[in-house]
DNA sequence: AGCACGCCGACT
DNA sequence: GTCGGCGTGCTC
């Protein structure tokens, strides 16, 4: 028996499994993700380890193989429940241990210690003057080369001696041993955000916010904490209590994770974290550098700080006993991983409350339908928050028919309701929004005149185009050419949608020449802080119109709107997955509650082919119920998540017709031995067939059973093990970015 | 990353 | 011949 063993992930070269004998007196006793020690290199040191699986052959001559010594006793209490949850990770999503691993262990720890590492001269100039002379008559040239650049720099870097002047490891420490120099290794804990800690604002709890936090507060204190949503609309202070659970959690001497989306933390909410915690708060953000990342996680380890607001990643922080997770916007997209394994942060987070016996806190004003489902069925406890304490009324939402505008003559992106409200809003001097929601766009095509949409007849999702003028549903892989008229109405007005930003603006500036406009998009928030930038010169009312993506709509907060426009709600609504309802009506919602934040009443204009579309509807009524049990009954019907369970198979090959064929192969292997109650569609191309000159296949497995899914692919796993394909497959279960 | 190995110039 | 420096490559 012989077992894998990573150990030290750290080092590229070193990041692959070694496999080493199990001694009998372990057999049976190790399990992947254990901690252990092994003997290691030709010194046979001795190193910590983890367990990532097992094999019955040795796969490299047997005669070099070393036995395992131990397991690994010190394993403190935050390894272990890391550990554990790598396992999980690998288990629930499929991946390889390595990669779970990776996830999970934040950061390159070591590697980035020694970024933090510099070589110090310790000798005075001319001492070092003359040891270099030395050096150089008995032609040592390395020696010579980091004495004299120690000559230039008194401290340099460690990785630049071994990289850019390269000098090895030894060199360094013979000149250390000569006391010549030193070599520093500092943990200096910079604070990434700085920030003065001002005199905290502790705003009075209403009755309804008081019920959550004590409700939460009693149920942790029995030791029963359990999984709660918060559905509250925008402005009705959910922070608040985020902030109060938090604090009194911490005041138990327990810690706090606080999830955000990606990009979504404002400063506005930092700042409240920072004078509500001082510096026991600390803040993983995708800005920081990975030396920063691996500071923060020292911090924790050290019991330095008690709150970490991040991303997904902040889950992991190795904190000794988390109390509560607070996720905030529960139902954004990039709380699911887009790199192997494929997890979604708020299974991931319940699994982590699992360990450690936390309380899980959702939040959002339009909850995923799988968190509201999990409300219904009281598998979450659900609060509701309904009052907006910011004041300021709903505003009012137009929806605009570009079907029948276009009949009525205008061709124009605006329709006449829009303009008619921008000029009024530029004449009063107030500023408005407007937003195109691109998010999804794949090459939908539809009718121009009817508003009808080219989708499968079997998935019910939009079919793409592709090139070459297909349609194809990359679901179950069905094709059929793109027509020449809507097979509805028979209009020639038929093809995709083509709009950008900048075109916006252009016609904006035809028709409005004297207003400021701001564009907001992936072209122009290239840099670091042109992002902050634009949002705050607009705050300042320095342009009257902002035209952005999503990016616009999420967190911030501009009081000076009073009118939104969404130019085109069919983009999202077209998007050729199950998913564009409920996104639509996310990004509807969001959007339309931009405007009004202030004291003047709001006004949101939505433009669109589908005026009846349920999702626009209920966005423009500010509905969320409404819409949950329309969408339900469709996932329902159609048997797509919430109300079941979907696994992608993910094909990568660089040979198309390789590619295709394992994709075909394993499909109809796992055909064969598929359990009644699930069923496989494709396998089809991906929306994107060829990326980076990476061509991808893909398959679907719908099932109730999330369990099912996992044990078919686990069977999958097994045969690629046999088979040993070059092309790479991932698993993505429940998608929610779809390839 | 750390360590052994082997090559190469210098010096008793 | 031997000693020590320094780059190279391997580590189950």
């Amino acid at each position: 028996m012989y077992a894998d063993v990573i150990v030290d992930i750290s080092h590229e070269k070193l990041d692959k499994p070694f496999s080493y004998r199990v001694p009998e007196r372990l057999e049976g006793k190790l399990e992947a993700g254990m901690c252990v020690t092994v003997p290691f290199g030709g010194g046979n040191k001795l190193i910590k380890g983890f367990v990532t699986g097992f094999r019955e052959t040795c796969p490299f001559d047997p005669d070099k193989a070393k036995e395992i010594r131990d397991i690994a006793q010190d394993s403190v209490g935050v390894e272990e429940k890391l550990m554990a949850l790598a396992v999980w990770l690998r288990k629930n999503y499929g991946s390889t241990m390595i990669q779970a691993l990776k996830t999970v262990l934040p950061a390159k720890q070591t590697v980035k210690r020694l970024a933090h590492r510099t070589v110090r001269r310790t000798l005075g100039r001319e001492e070092t003057l003359s040891l270099l002379g030395e050096c150089q008559r008995k032609k040592q040239v390395a020696k010579a080369r980091l004495l004299s650049a120690l000559l230039e720099q008194e401290e340099i870097p460690y990785e630049w001696l071994t990289g850019k002047l390269g000098v090895s490891g030894q060199t360094v420490g013979s000149l250390e041993r000569a006391g010549a120099l030193q070599v520093v290794s500092r943990e200096s804990f910079r604070d990434p955000v700085k920030l003065e800690s001002g005199p905290e604002e502790k705003k009075k709890l209403d009755e309804a916010q008081r019920e959550i936090v004590e409700a939460v507060m009693e149920d942790l204190e029995a030791g029963t904490p359990r999984t709660y949503l918060i559905h509250g609309i925008t402005g009705s202070g959910k922070t608040e209590v985020y902030l109060e659970l938090i604090e009194r959690v911490v005041k138990k001497g327990r810690q706090a994770v606080m999830l955000i989306p990606e990009i979504a933390l404002t400063y506005q909410t930092l700042l409240r974290f920072y004078r509500r915690f001082g510096s026991r708060v600390s803040v993983m953000n995708s800005m920081l550098s990975p030396g920063e990342k691996y500071d923060q996680c020292q911090r924790a380890r050290k019991g330095e700080i008690d709150v970490i607001i991040g991303p997904r990643s902040a889950l992991f922080t190795p904190f000794p006993d988390i109390g509560i997770i607070v996720m905030d916007e529960e139902h954004e997209g990039s709380y699911k991983s887009e790199s192997s394994p494929k997890y979604h942060a708020r299974e991931a987070a319940l699994e982590v409350a699992r360990l450690h016996g936390a309380a899980v806190v959702l939040g959002s004003a339009t909850p995923s339908l799988e968190a509201y489902s999990r409300a219904e069925s009281g598998q979450y406890r659900l609060f509701t928050l309904s009052r907006r304490l910011t004041g300021g009324s709903l505003p009012t939402v137009y929806t605009v028919d570009l079907s029948r505008e276009l009949r009525e003559g205008n061709r124009s992106i605006f329709s006449r309701k829009l303009a008619e409200l921008l000029a009024d809003r530029l004449d009063k001097g107030e500023q408005s929004i407007l937003f195109l929601n691109r998010r999804g766009y794949a090459g939908f095509v539809s009718c121009r005149s009817c508003g009808h949409v080219m989708k499968c007849p079997h998935c019910d999702v939009s079919l793409s185009e592709h090139t070459g003028g297909r349609l194809v549903c990359h679901y179950c892989g069905f094709g059929q050419p793109k027509p020449a008229r809507c097979p509805k109405c028979g209009s020639g007005y038929i093809g995709g949608f083509k709009a950008g930003t900048q075109q916006i603006e252009e016609k904006l500036r035809e028709m409005f020449p004297r207003a400021r406009c701001l564009r907001m998009d992936g072209d122009t928030t290239k840099t670091k802080d042109s992002y902050s930038r634009i949002l705050s010169s607009f705050a300042n009312r320095e342009a009257d119109v902002l035209i952005g993506t999503q990016m616009i709509v999420k967190g911030h907060d501009f009081p000076g709107v009073t009118l939104v426009g969404v130019l085109a709600a069919d983009l999202s609504l077209g998007a050729a997955d199950y998913r564009a309802g409920e996104r639509t009506f996310q990004l509807l919602t969001q959007a339309v509650g931009r405007a009004g934040r202030g004291t003047a009443p709001g006004e949101a204009v939505i433009q669109t082919y589908q005026p009846e579309h349920y999702a626009v509807v209920y966005a423009a009524a500010q509905d969320y119920e409404g819409f949950y049990r329309e969408e339900m009954l469709y996932r329902e019907l159609l048997g797509y998540p919430p109300a079941s369970h979907l696994l992608a198979v993910q094909i990568f090959g660089g040979d198309r017709q390789k590619a295709y064929l394992l994709a075909e192969r394993l499909a109809q292997s796992l055909r064969e031995s598929l359990p009644g109650q699930a069923a496989l569609m494709g396998p089809a191309p991906a929306s994107i067939e060829k990326l980076n000159d990476i061509f991808r296949f893909v398959f679907y497995i719908k099932c109730r059973e999330y369990d099912t899914l996992v044990q078919i692919k686990d069977r999958a796993e097994e045969l690629l093990k046999q088979w040993q394909p070059q092309e790479s497959v991932q698993f993505d279960f429940d998608p929610v970015h779809t390839l």
